[in-house]
RNA sequence: GGAGACGUGGCCGAGUGGCUUAAGGCAGUGGAUUGCUAAUCCACGGGCGUCUAAAAAGCGCCGCACAGGUUCGAAUCCUGUCGUCUCCGCCA
């Protein structure tokens, strides 16, 4: 959410955000019209209960028939002004989740995928002396993919890693998680955004993957468009997350930070889960679109000065994990129509997946600023005593499913086995996946 | 799932219907004083509205988990919800 004022004062930053993110053209007008009303009814209602509070107090002397009328028929006219008050301010607060983030001043204007900006590239699509094959026919061969079998018990797009593949994963969690936790290795990426930049280590955690609709809400990630996206468990009237951002971003909601707690990174493991309610017929072959995927995901808090070095570093981070890996990747630079509606700044990392001979999304790194801080109320006292919204940032570390088919697609040999990369090895404890 | 206790500012903690402008303490920030440090003293401390070009100051309203209710008046009484803790039950 943006601060009302901001908007009141910059309409036509906000109209242009909400031009070029292709958002409702609507809520701008609304938003101010309901603004206007909600003030004058504030107004309303205050000089009221002003007038009651006076009466209150001159009970401390003594009773007064002629006020005790006066103050009862405040009390009418109160109750039906603060119930007109919070029917515009929820119509006003439904509008003010309407209104985009402001893109960022590099965001490239475009209206879908297909305009977001390469601006950079590593590594090289690997040629193959013999015929390569994609993932599920890999995997299905080397018994480590079983998708028949998740269909059977629950549904499409499930899938069954088995064997090495399932051990491939807990391997790239603790590569992962070692190269998060070590501040010499982070203080070589941090560097590389800027010299003497913070290489505060990652704090693990194992988020919830349930969360409320109310604090979902708060997150901004669970607008009319998302809700079909997510799955709810109306029994108990909570939501299955589909990114550790969610419970990671609002673990500090009503919180002040101190400004030395900063910048405060976690790394969250969890299982992610998506409807995918949007995406029939895409994908439909393999393990690439699941309903359920583990991922680990960073999550940073920090000031407002720090935000835009920390969605860098986030960035680095991703490509340092990539390039140890050896896995080609492009840099996306993705804009307006794609970045997402709480999102100032976006940036993709495309992994090349020979299977599928194009470069696909593995992932993601979003700059909120204080979108989501604004809402979840989680602010930082500055060292001057005064307090300001934390800014918000998240990125991909790995994200399950897609990293695993960029390994076996890439590291495919001419047996039909698959080679572990260099860096995993010494977590599997085997070089080779093997029928 | 059952029984009980509890939920007050950044933190601790008093407050059982009007003497509360949420006491007091800790931490923080600004200032005064003092060779330095420490100590002491004073002030400030959340949100919204109003005023303002913007701010500050001022004024008003709200704020004691959340939502309702009772009352001229609620942190205080009542109802519901959520959460925490203790015990019991169930369980990996």
């Amino acid at each position: 959410m943006l601060d009302i004022k901001f908007i009141r004062e910059n309409q036509d930053v906000v109209a242009k955000a909400i031009k070029d993110k292709g958002t409702n053209p609507e809520a701008l007008a609304e938003v101010l019209s309901l603004d206007d009303t909600r003030r004058r009814l504030i107004i309303e209602t205050e000089a009221l209960r002003s007038r009651r509070n006076e009466i209150a107090d001159k009970f401390k002397k003594g009773k007064d028939d002629a006020l005790v009328a006066e103050s009862k028929q405040l009390k009418d006219k109160l109750s039906k002004l603060e119930l007109e008050l919070k029917e515009v301010e929820d119509r006003w607060l439904e509008a003010m989740y309407e209104i985009p983030n402001i893109p960022w001043e590099d965001v490239p204007v475009g209206a879908g995928e297909t305009e977001n900006k390469v601006v950079a590239e590593w590594g090289k699509p690997k040629k193959f002396a013999f015929k390569s094959k994609d993932h599920l026919a890999l995997g299905e061969a080397l018994d480590v993919i079983d998708m028949k079998r998740a269909s059977k018990v629950a549904g499409s797009r499930f899938g069954y890693w088995k064997g090495g593949m399932a051990a491939l994963e807990f391997a790239l969690v603790q590569f992962v998680l070692r190269i998060l936790t070590s501040e010499e290795t982070l203080k070589k990426i941090a560097d590389s955004v800027e010299k003497g930049y913070s290489a505060k280590s990652f704090i693990p955690v194992i988020p919830p993957v349930m969360i409320k609709p109310d604090m979902y809400r708060k997150t901004a990630r669970l607008s009319e468009e998302d809700k079909n996206e997510r799955y709810y468990l109306q029994q108990d009237d909570i939501y299955l997350i589909g990114s550790a951002e969610h419970t990671l971003v609002s673990m500090h909601a009503d919180e002040v930070l101190d400004i030395k707690q900063l910048p405060l990174r976690y790394l969250g493991f969890s299982t992610c889960f998506r409807r995918e309610a949007g995406s029939y017929g895409k994908d439909v072959k393999g393990m690439l679109r699941l309903h359920q995927f583990d991922k680990l995901e960073m999550e940073s808090f920090t000031t407002a000065a720090d935000s835009f070095k920390e969605h860098q570093f986030l960035i680095a981070v991703e490509e340092y994990i990539l390039q140890a890996l050896e896995i080609p990747y492009q840099k996306f630079l993705k804009c307006t129509a794609d970045i997402g509606n709480p999102n100032a700044r976006g940036v993709d990392l495309n992994s090349w997946l020979p299977g599928q001979g194009e470069y696909r999304e593995t992932h993601t790194a979003d700059m909120m600023t204080d979108y989501q801080a604004r809402r979840l109320n989680i602010k930082v006292r500055k060292p001057d005593g005064t307090t300001e919204l934390v800014h918000t940032n998240d990125a991909t570390a790995v994200a399950m499913s897609r990293i695993p088919i960029a390994v076996m697609e890439n590291y495919q040999q001419k047996d039909g086995s698959i080679a572990v990369p260099k860096v995993l090895q010494e977590f599997t404890g085997f070089k080779d996946i093997k029928k």
